[in-house]
RNA sequence: GCCUCGGUAGCUCAGUUGGUAGAGCAAGGGACUGAAAAUCCCUGUGUCGGUGGUUCAAGUCCACUCUGAGGCA
């Protein structure tokens, strides 16, 4: 077997929320013939228009986009590792058709699954998960002592509260027997694997209280242009609260607001609040990749044929490199 | 004009019989390997409305004063 000495070069876009992603993806599109793959855990969901801010196809300006209204809602299993293997193939499609494949999305693990050797080797088990937890929430204390035993290092990275990532490790050591800090510890090398594209990184971001100004406005423009009746739409399909897609923000907030347990009003701050907490993680995530290449994009509406220009100019060098 | 109740962190409010303040939310920082728009961790000095007084010691008691709400005239 052979691998492939030179790894395929692809081009991303990342930032928090409402940081004009969108229009510089397809303008950039546009001027280096590329095609769109969305990193987006909600923008899969197909009837998930609106409150994932997904690109409509007139604005999409005839640019193809990959990754977008994939699934129905009702879909239980999409995970990052389901991702990777659908972008990869419209990556690689991509790159046949001799187009640049350009990777835009806010959702941190999914772009660092196309651009670090994650491992992704163990896959859920449903049944080993409700066992245990059911013991964390019994003692969460034991269960937690049970990892630190059995995989101290993972254990030390994780909060004894952290139900999710706790409940995880285990998983894995009972699925595979041997510890998750084995298939790497850190984004930087998993087991000597090698990254499966080299890319790219653009970040955008801007002035914390302009973003904060523009998430709400957002917010707002999203109701009048119709989430209400998109999300009740949904909530009336009666999905089971407990899926992925349920708690997407813009929705989550709705079907409280549907099921009588506050105001509307009450509701769209809601959504707006819990959209600058997500604005401020994705940031954290972000923030601590050092390859990224960070763009201002506080005084858009004036600079932005310059950062086009720019962008336009470094990801052609990168793919011709 | 009189009476009552308030004025303490960005907001809502706690603050025991006097020992120079603390919760929730917001905000900021951080973590993150098959749920990631998820899950989780860390961070609280502020003219205690103002001025004076009593006291070893005042957010706490007293006087005056500014200010908000309500009530009575």
């Amino acid at each position: 077997m052979e691998t492939a000495v030179q790894r395929q070069r692809i081009v991303c876009i990342v930032g928090p929320t409402a940081c004009h992603k969108t229009e510089v993806s397809i303008e950039l599109a546009k001027r280096v013939n590329g095609e769109i793959v969305s990193a987006d855990s909600v923008q899969v969901y197909l009837g998930m228009d609106i409150g994932s801010a997904k690109p409509t196809i007139e604005e999409r300006q005839g640019i193809v986009h990959h990754l977008i209204d994939c699934f129905p809602i009702d879909t239980p299993e999409c995970s990052v590792s389901m991702f990777r293997t659908m972008a990869s193939e419209a990556i690689d499609g991509t790159i046949r058709r001799n187009h640049v494949p350009i990777v835009v999305g806010g959702s941190g693990l999914y772009v660092n699954s196309l651009t670090y050797p994650l491992g992704f080797a163990i896959p859920r088990d449903d049944e080993i998960r409700e066992r245990i937890s059911g013991e964390y929430d019994k003692d969460p204390g034991r269960v937690y002592a049970r990892l630190k035993s059995v995989d101290p290092r993972t254990a030390d990275r994780l909060h004894v509260n952290d139900k999710k990532r706790v409940i995880r490790a285990l998983e894995v050591f009972e699925c595979a027997g041997k510890p998750l800090s084995e298939y790497g510890g850190d984004f930087q090398n998993s087991a000597g694997e090698q990254p499966p594209y080299e890319p790219l990184l653009f970040g955008l971001n801007m002035d914390r209280e302009r973003l904060y100004g523009r998430i709400n406005l957002r917010v707002d423009l999203m109701m009048k242009a119709g989430l209400l009746e998109e999300a009740r739409r949904i909530y009336d399909a009666r999905y089971e609260k407990s899926l992925p897609a349920m708690r997407s923000i813009g929705y989550q907030q709705l079907f409280a607001y549907f099921d009588g347990t506050c105001s509307l009003e009450e509701a769209v701050e809601q959504i707006k609040l819990d959209t600058r907490h997500f604005a401020k993680r994705q940031l954290t995530w972000f923030k601590r990749d050092e390859r990224i290449r960070w763009h201002d994009v506080t005084n858009w509406d004036n600079e932005k044929s310059s950062l086009l220009n720019e962008l336009t100019k470094q990801a052609k060098d990168w793919m011709n490199a």
